[in-house]
RNA sequence: GGCCCGGUAGCUCAGUUGGUUAGAGCGCCAGCCUGUCACGCUGGAGGUCGUGGGUUCGAGCCCCAUCCGGGUCGCCA
């Protein structure tokens, strides 16, 4: 039997005339009075309106509930009032015979499929069966299925192949949180799922492939954000042999911009070659290492202006400050800023305000009153301007600056090219910091990135003729309009450079052997210079669909706590199959008391 | 783990200084309605105000504890 002969979105005025069968969800049921009433049968295409003049079908109509399945054969005739808001709205469909394909068996929905958006997350989560039955939810996911399949053709295009790698792989002891599998032929033992392809990718540069990429799925056991799921994402992982930072720059300049024009809210991007701004610059400059570059606003270092004003928290700080020039937003909305700023970035904000008339008022205006002159000459101030201010340490500062400029940007169109994909990419992060809780040298990212410099200069810092905190790496990340899409490097290839890496940060060969066995021993054989990147599928297609949360693009994501209600993960599982693992629960696990 | 915001009808929310019987819109049910399309009109059902304790003559509202959700910091090489 054929279920259909057209889909819901399909039927038009020339169809006028023609026998036609249907096969869809009853959107909506109406009905109208005397003999009449209308169904809107909605499938993954669209919506097509049915109409019921014949009592025995307005009885079929009337009697089921909203999103049953239905299937119907009729045909197709001119409306006597059109709805310019269908695509089918010229048209209607009668029907000479319904059948009930998928009976919905509750009248009352946990919330309207149309409305499901404004409806609890959680509620959402539980039924996202019917949530994504909603054309404006479903439409992420489409959307997603068009941009992986445009990175694919991109990626080949480059002549990159497709090679997957394995999801049950080894723990690896530096970065996030493993998830672990236990091993049933190996008590005791375990695998983990892998946090990125990240060795394997290298170990395939090592062993030939000249360009790999891959949609990978990575799993990382770490808190959610709005912009970070948890558990699980995807990275369009790439790496290149015999390839410098330059070259990698040159792929992704070439690749995302037209994907971005093609399928995002906003049909401008960034052309190559993309703004390049080192991490110390990004930082004094934006107070972030993801700055939105639609923003014209800055941050600049007013210490010696400020510093010493006699206001009480810039004492013996660093103070920054960013201009707003033709600011006019409301003293209402001047503290939300600084109480939203403070809120985001745990440091309070000030500011002050030059007015129409030229005077200094506002928040800590007098505290300046008497070096007014200088202030205004310095920051060249004009009437109308506006002067967000923070301070704290360096990194304090610089971060709330960071924030206020986000903020400001948002609250001051005048300030904000909104409509269209700014990208950059930050250059020359730093190879070592030092520990925060250690007070000793330590690896700022990640150690397999190469030292620009190479050996040279990490032999020069061991000799002290070079500050190793002044070392940098050929480590990158790729920003737009303010969200970290990407982070990549040219690897670390030469087991030498490598094991000098390490000792600068008390470390050696039997640490980096240790730790990543395959890679190291697989560059003792030979290994090309070889760099990639991985940028996040997810976050690509947040920024595309213009969406806040990272959930909307997902088709079945977790939670906020890493669980899926409708499925019911993490759950339980029987005694045997722990048995069979050779796992015993603690009794005082928490998770027993549910 | 810290901090912020929230939890009231199936859904989204309002609820004043602590004061009579806790409201609205949507949804649902019933009736009416011959061209609706977020159909309309009339009526109706529907509540452990997250949970437990406390203050009070009296608590949705105040206090304490706790659970849940979201955001954020930590964390995410």
């Amino acid at each position: 039997m054929q279920y259909r002969t057209h889909h819901c979105n399909e039927l038009r005025l020339a169809d006028a005339g023609k026998k036609v069968r249907l096969s869809g969800w009853a959107e909506n049921i109406r009905e109208v009075g005397g003999n009449l009433a209308f169904v809107v049968l909605r499938d993954f295409y669209g919506s097509t309106q049915l109409v019921a003049e014949d009592e025995k079908i307005l009885k079929t109509f009337l009697d089921m509930n909203k999103e049953t399945v239905i299937s119907v054969t009729g045909t197709v005739r001119e409306r006597s009032s059109k709805n310019p808001k269908m695509d089918t709205g010229d048209i209607e469909v009668v029907p000479d015979s319904v059948e009930i394909l998928g009976k919905c068996r509750y009248n009352a929905l946990p919330f309207q499929i149309q409305r499901s958006r404004e409806a609890d997350e959680s509620l959402r989560l539980k039924y996202r069966y019917l949530d994504l039955r909603n054309p404006a939810v479903k439409q992420n996911i489409v959307l997603r299925c068009n941009v992986v399949s445009a990175l694919r053709q991109a990626m080949n295009a480059h002549h990159f192949l497709e090679i997957t790698t394995p999801i049950l792989t080894a723990s690896s002891p530096e970065g996030a949180r493993d998830y672990l599998v236990p091993a049933r032929k190996h008590p005791g033992m375990f695998y983990a799922l892998p946090q990125a392809p990240q060795q394997f990718k290298q170990l395939l540069m090592t062993s030939g492939f000249d360009r790999y990429f891959q949609i990978a799925p990575c799993f990382r056991d770490e808190d959610a954000r709005g912009d970070r799921s948890p558990g699980e994402f995807y990275q369009l992982d790439m790496e290149m042999a015999f390839a410098s930072q330059e070259d990698v720059f040159a792929v992704l300049e070439d690749v995302l911009p037209p994907i971005f024009a093609e399928y995002g809210l906003y049909n401008r991007a960034s052309e190559a070659p993309f703004r390049r701004i080192p991490y110390l610059e990004a930082m004094e400059t934006y107070g972030s290492d993801k700055p939105d570059l639609r923003i014209d606003l800055t941050a600049e270092d007013v210490t010696d202006l400020l510093g010493d004003c006699g206001f009480g928290p810039f004492l013996n700080q660093r103070v920054k400050a960013v201009r707003v020039t033709n600011f006019t937003a409301t003293r209402k909305q001047i503290d939300k800023l600084c109480a939203d700023t403070e809120v985001v970035s745990g440091n309070k904000a000030y500011w002050f305000r030059l007015d129409e008339q030229g005077e200094l008022t506002g928040g800590i205006a007098k505290f300046l009153q008497e070096r007014k002159e200088r202030i205004a000459q310095t920051l060249d101030l004009k009437p109308g301007t506006f002067v967000a201010l923070s301070c704290g340490s360096l990194g304090a500062a610089q971060k709330t600056a960071g924030v206020l400029i986000k903020k400001l940007g948002e609250l001051c169109p005048d300030h904000m090219d909104r409509e269209k994909y700014e990208f950059c990419w930050i250059v020359d992060f730093p190879m070592y910091e030092i520990g925060e809780e250690s007070g000793q040298l330590e690896f700022c990212h990640n150690p397999f990135s190469m030292p620009n410099g190479g050996l040279e200069i990490l032999e020069k810092a061991e000799r002290g003729e070079v500050d190793p905190l002044d070392i940098t790496a050929f480590q990158y990340d790729l920003v737009c309009n303010g969200v970290e899409l990407s982070s990549g490097a040219v690897r670390n290839h030469d087991p030498e450079i490598m094991i000098k890496a390490f000792e600068m940060v008390r470390l050696g060969e039997e640490d980096v052997k240790a730790k990543f066995p395959a890679m190291y021993n697989a560059f003792c054989y030979g290994a090309p210079p070889h760099a990639g990147i991985a940028p996040g599928v997810d976050r690509m297609v947040m920024l595309l669909a213009g969406e806040e949360s990272i959930r909307e693009v997902i088709a079945f994501p977790m939670n906020k706590n890493a669980q899926d209600i409708m499925m019911g993960a993490p759950g339980r599982v029987e005694d045997r199959q722990l048995e069979e693992l050779h796992i015993r629960i603690a009794e005082d696990t928490e998770s027993d008391k549910l």
